[in-house]
DNA sequence: CGCCGCATTGACGTTCGTCAAGTCTAGTGG
DNA sequence: CCACTAGACTTGACGAACGTCAATGCGGCG
């Protein structure tokens, strides 16, 4: 066990190659070191825990250093809502600054590490230095339009758009971190994929399934390769999701 | 025309009545004359006008004074989706934050005014004043809840839950204003309600009518009347949406 | 009055959901 | 090493919910 986290040095922001993904840019060394001190913690989420879950008291906020997030919310009857997906250099735990407490559920869809960043810190830190205050203004800006996009897919999208969109999201995301653009892995199961897309399972599937028929995509359990990416672009005319 | 606007007396935060709704409460005299001044300029928006558009330059946030606006995203081949209707004391434009464009359409549905409040101002003074700070996080993030509601309307509810959903968030918001929580008037039509709700017109319409034959609205042209407000409920165990 | 936009209603079609059976893979334990 | 099992996924047959198309109603306004 000991031998599985040999990492005893401290991982700031500063030397984080996440960097460019997750905190503002062209920022002084001196900048630089204060925000270092914001994340208070590194926090390890087995596959399958929950990072945080609806009604618990919201402190920090969270970015993904490693490892891969769903984030959902559940009706009384037991309906989940996936409501998205976050990877590696992507914030969590927005949801909770307008209650004091969260209002969705966080579970590791892969072993994971996060950076703990407590939220009056962020707020205090962010007075003095301007890059951070607009970088956090940014983030939730940006995610308010994600989710603009997600309406747009969920309201006026058939199911082959919608999984065409998601397919092509994943992978300009996951491009952004080094990957392929044209190989993926998915992280999540058909299920959770169906709850985020609004369709069942099934539908899900027998999507995935006319898609290899036409030659769009090759599929072989959770490894996807994307054989015509502009055939996919031509399903989705929508903006950016 | 002249008559129409006597007033000509500086219409400031500090006398407001929409203050408890639209800016933060507890501060002192000296802070909120500061936030006076963040107010720019007013400004008239007829019925059918657009407060701002996809792609135009983002420099301000706006507080609605009066009146009512829908804002949404259009794809390339026509397709509309509304992605919500704002009343009285809400603030418009926070999707323009992350690109310094504005992603998104908003029409006025009624004649309106606005208050436009520079982003750059309100960055300056929400780094001295720090209830202002925290406000606008818990703005922006009020606005990532309430789209995970959407989301899950869209993506897990069926058409009769949906239009119910949509019915008890009007009203409670319009509660909240000082009008009844069983009486209101429509500003939008059948078509942008399907819109915002993923519908097609003629679904609206036909579970309007289901509706009305159940006992539990009155529908005359906009206006409505809630008949039973618990049968609404009953139709969504959804959380706050 | 007559037009126009919005809304309603009916008949019918398509998409997606439901139900059920069956397959595949990974993991477990004999 | 190989049955056995559980969970995830696929596939087919069928049905329900919603979309589409078309006709009609109805208020408001010039």
């Amino acid at each position: 066990m000991t031998s599985m986290n040999p990492q005893t040095f401290k991982v700031a922001c500063s030397n984080c190659n996440l960097r460019e993904l997750c905190m503002p840019v062209d920022l002084s060394a001196a900048d630089l070191d204060r925000i270092d001190a914001l994340v208070g913690n590194r926090r390890k989420v087995a596959r399958g825990d929950s990072l945080y879950h609806n009604g618990a008291e919201f402190n920090s906020l969270f970015a993904i250093r490693t490892g891969f997030f769903k984030t959902s919310i559940t009706l009384e009857d037991g309906r989940e809502q996936v409501t998205g997906f976050q990877m590696a250099g992507e914030i969590m735990g927005l949801d909770g600054i307008v209650s004091d407490r969260h209002t969705c559920d966080a579970v590791a869809l892969e072993n994971a590490e996060v950076c703990a960043m407590p939220f009056d810190k962020i707020e205090e830190l962010s007075r003095e230095v301007n890059a951070l205050q607009h970088h956090v203004h940014k983030i939730m800006s940006r995610e308010i339009v994600r989710e603009h996009g997600v309406m747009m897919m969920l309201g006026s999208m058939r199911a082959e758009e919608r999984l065409a969109a998601f397919l092509l999201n994943l992978t300009t995301r996951l491009h952004a971190r080094g990957f392929s653009r044209s190989e993926l892995v998915l992280r999540m199961t058909r299920e959770e994929i169906g709850s985020y897309l609004g369709l069942k399972i099934e539908t899900v599937s027998r999507t995935f399934t006319k898609m290899v028929e036409d030659g769009v995509l090759e599929v072989k359990q959770k490894n996807l390769r994307i054989l015509k990416p502009e055939a996919l672009k031509e399903l989705v005319n929508a903006p950016a999701c």
